[in-house]
DNA sequence: AATTGAACCAACCGCTCGGAC
DNA sequence: TGTCCGAGCGGTTGGTTCAAT
């Protein structure tokens, strides 16, 4: 017998994702927090004819509010290259390390650009070995460099790390009232001090401001957690 | 202006992991 | 100890956009 789906699929939406849904999830998440998935669906409204994996989906690579968007710097790259031939294609262990940067949003890059220039400058982006290496010699003579990825055991890594994978998104924000309040130290608690400011402040807006103002136009969005960051990061 | 192919990226699928019982 | 189930992860797909012809 075949594993469960994970969800009743009878009747549920697919495809591109409405503004309408995002905004019913967004408040859901805002208001109720992260607790679990599955029942996140049927308690955000009858508009929301997702799965709660979807859901979940949705909310990690869209609509969370500490994503950075926009094109990845040249530096951005360079580290994504360098922790790729440490980690190999652990995309969430390499997310890890860019806060405001999804997993998929990684893969994609890598598949779509990163994997492309490394090929241009010679590089096996599997190996990152210059490929003349392995090209020209016989298959029998053919060194196996060892994979990184099982190389790297689970107890090897760092705290820094580990505390980067506990981050609690559903913990970022506090709804009281009508406000809604993301906490930065919440969102940037991965960030060592230094780093960042040690004079966390609340960024608060009303619910009702948020919603006509980002939720309601598609476009607009991302301005707002931009200046979130040059707030933070003063 | 229309067509076509490439590039991009959001979303889905299926598997694994880990906690609860 | 074994089973179940939810969450997370990585590979893949398919729709959309863009550039070239």
């Amino acid at each position: 017998m075949g594993r469960r789906p994970c969800c009743e699929k009878i009747g549920l939406k697919r495809g591109p994702w409405t503004i309408e849904e995002d905004h019913r999830l967004m408040n859901f998440i805002l208001n109720n927090g992260i607790h679990c998935w599955r029942i996140v669906p049927k308690l955000a409204g009858t508009c929301l004819l997702r799965c709660g994996k979807s859901c979940r989906l949705r909310w990690i690579n869209y609509l969370r509010p500490d994503l950075k968007r926009g094109g990845f710097t040249d530096a951005e790259e360079e580290r994504i290259m360098e922790l790729h031939s440490q980690l190999g294609n652990r995309w969430s262990k390499i997310a890890s390390h860019f806060p405001g940067r999804t997993d998929n949003e990684i893969k994609n890059h890598w598949n779509t650009k990163i994997k492309k220039k490394m090929k241009h400058l010679g590089l096996d982006p599997t190996t990152h070995e210059p490929m003349n290496n392995i090209t020209d010699q016989p298959e029998s003579n053919k060194i196996t460099k060892p994979n990184m990825c099982s190389t790297i055991k689970e107890g090897e890594e760092t705290k820094e790390q580990t505390l980067k994978d506990e981050v609690d998104i559903g913990s970022l924000f506090e709804v009281q009232g009508n406000e809604i309040s993301i906490s930065s130290s919440s969102l940037y608690s991965n960030i060592s001090r230094s780093e960042s400011s040690s004079n966390f402040a609340e960024d608060s807006i009303s619910l009702e401001q948020w919603e006509l103002t980002y939720m309601t136009d598609p476009l607009v969005p991302w301005d707002f957690f931009t200046n979130l960051d040059d707030n933070i990061f003063l």
